[in-house]
DNA sequence: AAACAAAATTAAGCAACCTTAAAACAAAAA
DNA sequence: TTTTTGTTTTAAGGTTGCTTAATTTTGTTT
């Protein structure tokens, strides 16, 4: 499977969830930056190999084999970024090209050295699900990083990640454990750092960095 | 830089490094595991861009620039072996294969975070010298892993390579540390343990395993 | 149903990197 | 010095993944 391979299937993949329209040639086109014609000759090749069921003017739909390739991808991309972000330190921007050249040239056996030092996490640090070995879609209906929910709107703590030592005793000190519910009062967007008020009442300012690391669910 | 361009500097670099005789077409084809043609080919276009000193019939010989470049690739390459083998815990075996492939898909950004974390060694799991940011390499005059130090022989040790606690905790109780004489009395083959004695007469039993984190130079 | 616009496919071609086979060359042997 | 031997280069061609331009198909409009 080269580059270009892998590419493919991971973009009709994600377009595939990612809007309920028929992914056709040209928008799978404009997303890889490649034109329409390189699109058609990769899909005819892509459904000789049985990854696709590949019909001229029809629109793409990848097999079961094909998806279970495109997680694949998927799951290597979203472990490296979440691997550089947490272990490395790397910044949340740089992460994700980095990733994207990694994610192909990662072989299973080392993705899943990395998937163990990680504690085998759900999701990677956009709060994107990271599929399983065996291509499981962890569920995240409604899930979101904390920092990207809106003001005034009440959401429950689906998950904390523990970065280190740290972190682990600032989500003590502020009582916060998953399940509990909360109101984001004001986002500073001088630095990032957030107003909450908590269920029993308690207001803290949680610091945007931190914040990073709470997933939430729409409350109901 | 492509992938192909990458192998070719890095291995023109480690063949004129391996051995006294010049570079040849042959040799790095054979080396490259492709045909003569795609060296020479390879070779003239890398000289256009001033990588290499290219003269038909002559041995390859890069220049300056070639050079900083193929160090770039080695010390990728060895940072990458080092972090898979120390950190994520793979296989001394699986681990160059593996770095291998990542060396070329590595931005310096990402390769100074590695670095970083694993606290700017200068040594990679084979005791193979690490070529700093600006291309310098660590002098590594006769440094040998101790695993490959023949028996009977004096060494002084001249790097102790801390994976972890427990690492460092073994040290201690050895009264290991750098600088001191050893002398390995016998290598057990069954599991890769040694017999080392002490210059103060101590005689202890080290593991395979351990012994992979102990650099030595010859006595005298 | 005919015409048209938009989208997809085919056709031809290019660049990178490789191949094999033929030709050119260098160095050593006769 | 000429010949031989082995290596290096040149020549011609293949594959992959792309390009642009021309052509075909689809679906919609009239």
């Amino acid at each position: 499977m080269s580059v270009s391979v892998d590419n493919f299937l991971k973009n009709v993949f994600l377009l595939t969830q990612e809007s309920p329209n028929p992914v056709t040639s040209s928008v799978l086109a404009e997303r890889l930056g490649v034109s329409g014609a390189a699109v058609t000759d990769m899909a005819r090749k892509l459904g000789k190999k049985g990854w696709l069921d590949y019909r001229p003017y029809q629109a793409l739909v990848l097999s079961k084999q094909g998806q279970k390739l495109a997680l694949k991808v998927i799951r290597k991309h979203r472990l490296w970024e979440l691997f550089l972000h947490q272990v490395l330190g790397m910044d949340l921007m740089s992460v994700h090209e980095e990733a994207e050249k990694l994610e192909h040239h990662t072989s299973d056996e080392l993705i899943e050295h990395i998937s163990h030092f990680l504690g085998n996490p759900d999701f990677d640090p956009h709060g994107d699900p990271i599929p399983g070995n065996g291509g499981e879609i962890p569920s995240e209906k409604g899930v979101k990083v904390l920092t990207d929910v809106g003001e005034n709107e009440e959401w429950v703590v689906k998950k904390l990640r523990y970065r280190n030592s740290e972190t682990s005793e600032m989500y003590d000190r502020f009582g916060l454990e998953s399940g509990m519910t909360l109101k984001v009062l004001k986002i500073f967007d001088f630095d990032g750092s957030l107003e909450v008020r908590f269920s029993d009442g308690r207001e803290v300012l949680i610091s945007g960095k931190l914040a990073e690391n709470i997933f939430c669910v729409k409350k109901n």
